[in-house]
DNA sequence: ATTGTTTTCTGAATCGTTTCAATTTATTTA
DNA sequence: TAAATAAATTGAAACGATTCAGAAAACAAT
C-alpha cells in the first residue's frame, strides 16, 4: 500500500541500498544518482518508515524524560535543556509527567524500554528504585535528574538541595524573622526532605527561632492556597513572620491568599521565599525572592551524561555525579523596595 | 544480545507464535501455558521491542498533538482530553509544540509521520495547511483542533470564536464601557482574528463605543506586560476603561503590570476580560473574567474523530466538523464584588 | 473404537529499512 | 595501454514481533 524503498529504488531505477544510502549517508553517492532519487522521493511521495529502520538500528532516536509535573515551568525549562543538548546528537526528547503517582512513572518507564529509547532521565516519585535498576540492567541507562543517587548504581545531575535550604532560612534570621514555617511535601520527594533538612541546620544555629512544618500533598499553586488559607486564619500571635516554600508554585499559591483575601502586607508582616526561581517568580503579584537553580543547563547536562553512558560499550562503567550549587536571588517578598 | 520473542519461546518449551499470543489475546492460550510463559518472561526479563511489533502491524499505537504552546494551560488541558479519550482505544498521545513557529510545526508533522501515527491532531501556526493536506493524502488522518477548518477537506473540532469576541465585547458595553482595547496577536493565528471580529461586530452595534487593536507577537504573559506598560503609560484622557485580551496569559500579563506598577484599580479604573478560562485566571491577583470553551471535551471529541476516521477503510469520507458554543464566565476584573 | 468438533499450538512468511561483502565503474599511476 | 586504486553501486541477509493456514491434542458424540 504505502511508498517504500523499494518503489523508490525502482521508480529511480536504482538499488535499494542507493537508496537507503541517499537517504543517510548522500556524501557516499554520486550527485546525479541523488538527484534522481530525490526526484523519485518526491514524486512518489515517500516517507522514511521509522519502525523498519529502528528495527534494523536496534535502538531508536530519542531519549525517555520523566518528570513529576509536567505544569511547573521548573520541569518545561529543564526540558528545553534536555530537548537542546539532545538536538547537538540529533536525538529528540520525549517528554513523560508521573503526576507524581508511582504506578504511572512504572507504565512510562516500559514505554520507554518498549521502544528500545537511548536511555531514560528520570525525577523520581519515590525512594523505590528497583525498577529502574532492572531496566538498566538489561541496558537502558538512567540518569536521575534534580536528584542525587544515594544509591551508587546512577548516576545524577542535581542541585545541593540542602544548600538550598539552608540559604534561604539563613536569609530569613539575617532580617530578623523568628518564627519560620516551612511549607511543602510530600516528604517522600527527595527535594522537599532535602530543603528541610537544610532548613532546620540553619534554624539550629541560631538562639529564639522557631520552624514549623506545614505539609501539602503536592507541589501546586493550588496547595499553596491552602497553606495560606491556614496562616492567614491564625490570630495575628500565632502567625509566623516567614514561610519558605518548597516550590514557586507554593510561594505564589500563599501569595494569592494572603495578600487578596487577608490584606497581609508582604513582606511586612510575612517575608515569603519560594525555590526554582521559575521565569513567573520574578513576575509575581510581590515579586518573589527565591533559590535559583541551573535549570536550563542540568537538563543539558543529563543528556549528556547519558549519551556517554550509551556511548561507553560494555555500560559497567561507574556512576557519575555531577552536583550544581544553588543561587539565592533576592526580590520584594523578602526585602521591600 | 537482548531478550526476544525467541528465547522466551525456548525457554518455556513452546513455539513463538504461542509466546506473541499470550502477548496479545492470552484468552486465546491455554491457562497453564500462559502460566508457562509469564514464568520465562519474567525470568529472562524479557521486554516487548515496540518497533518489530509496528512494523508487522503497520501503525504505532499512538496519535500526534501539535499545539501553539505547550506553556500554555489551556493546551495542556486540551492535551490532557486527548490522552482520556486516547487511552480508551489504549492509545497514548504524542505531545509536540510548534512555539508557532511554521517550521517546527512541519519538522513535527514529518516525525509524526515517519511514526506512522494513526492520526495528527492541530492547532496550525498558519493558513498554509498544503502539506497536512499531502500527509492527508498519503493515509495519515488530520483533524484540525481548535480552529475551523474553511478548507473542505479537513474535519475540525473548534469553538465559536467569533460569537466568543462578541460576548466579550458586549459584556464590556453592558457595563457602560465605551473605550475598548483589543489586545492580541498575531492576526494571522485564526482565533485571534476571529476574536476580533466578533468584537467588532459587536462595536458597530453599539454608538460611542470605540475598539483599538494593540497588537502583540505571541499570545503570553510576556507580551501581555508589554501591552499592560504601554496602556499604563498613557494620559489618563487617553487611556481605555476596558481591554478583552485574545487570551488569559496576554489578561494576566496586563492586569500585573497595571495593578502593581501602576496602581489602576481594576475593574473601577479598567474592566479587563480574557479568553480560554485556564485555571489559572479564577485565582489571578483579581479573578479573571474570561470566555470559557469546553478544553478538556475538545481534546476528547478530536480524538474520536480521529479514531473514526482512521477506521473508514476508504479514508475518503466527508470531513466532519463539531463546533461548540463558548460560555461567559463574569468573575471580579469586570464586575466588583 | 471411530468419527466429528473444538481448542490449542506450531512455524514459516512477512513487514520496510539498513548493512556490508561483493561487484561494477571510474580514476589514477606507471 | 595495462595495472592498480578508489568510488559507486548492488542485493541478499538481518532485525524481532505478528499472522494465519494447517497440524496436533483434547474432548464429545455415536
Amino acid at each position: 500500500m504505502a511508498i517504500s524503498v523499494r518503489d523508490v529504488a525502482k521508480a529511480a531505477g536504482v538499488s535499494v541500498g542507493t537508496v537507503s544510502n541517499v537517504l543517510n549517508t548522500p556524501d557516499k553517492v554520486a550527485n546525479k544518482t541523488v538527484e534522481k532519487v530525490q526526484a523519485a522521493i518526491d514524486k512518489l511521495g515517500f516517507v522514511r518508515n521509522d519502525a523498519a529502520r529502528q528495527l534494523r538500528a536496534g535502538k531508536s532516536r530519542s531519549i525517555g524524560l520523566v518528570v513529576l509535573d509536567v505544569r511547573n515551568p521548573f520541569f518545561t525549562d529543564l526540558a528545553r535543556g534536555a530537548e537542546d543538548a539532545a538536538q547537538e546528537s540529533n536525538m529528540s526528547v520525549l517528554l513523560a509527567n508521573s503526576d507524581e503517582i508511582p504506578d504511572r512513572e512504572l507504565a512510562m518507564l516500559s514505554l520507554f524500554e518498549e521502544q528500545r529509547v537511548h536511555g531514560v532521565l528520570v525525577t523520581p516519585v519515590s525512594d523505590d528504585l528497583e525498577p529502574f535498576k532492572k531496566a538498566q540492567l538489561r541496558g537502558t541507562p538512567i540518569v536521575l535528574v534534580d536528584r542525587k543517587s544515594r544509591d551508587k548504581s546512577f548516576s545524577s545531575v542535581s542541585v545541593d538541595d540542602v544548600a538550598g535550604g539552608y540559604m534561604a532560612a539563613k536569609h530569613l534570621i539575617e532580617l530578623g524573622r523568628k518564627r519560620i514555617v516551612f511549607a511543602g511535601g510530600p516528604l517522600s520527594i527527595q527535594q522537599v526532605s532535602d530543603r528541610l533538612k537544610g532548613a532546620q541546620k540553619a534554624v539550629t544555629e541560631h538562639q529564639n527561632v522557631t520552624l514549623e512544618v506545614i505539609a501539602c500533598k503536592s507541589l501546586t499553586v493550588f496547595e499553596g492556597r491552602e497553606v495560606g488559607a491556614e496562616i492567614a486564619k491564625r490570630p495575628k500571635s500565632k502567625r509566623p513572620d516567614a514561610v519558605f516554600a518548597a516550590n514557586d508554585l507554593v510561594a505564589i499559591g500563599i501569595m494569592q491568599v494572603c495578600l487578596n483575601q487577608e490584606g497581609l502586607r508582604i513582606p511586612n508582616d510575612l517575608s515569603l521565599i519560594g525555590y526554582d526561581d521559575i521565569s513567573f517568580a520574578s513576575t509575581a503579584i510581590v515579586a518573589l525572592t527565591s533559590i535559583r537553580q541551573p535549570t536550563h543547563e542540568m537538563g543539558a547536562r543529563a543528556v549528556e551524561l547519558l549519551m556517554s553512558m550509551a556511548d561507553e560499550t560494555n555500560g559497567k562503567s561507574k556512576a557519575k555525579h555531577i552536583e550544581f550549587q544553588p543561587e539565592l536571588v533576592i526580590r520584594d517578598s523578602t526585602v521591600a523596595k
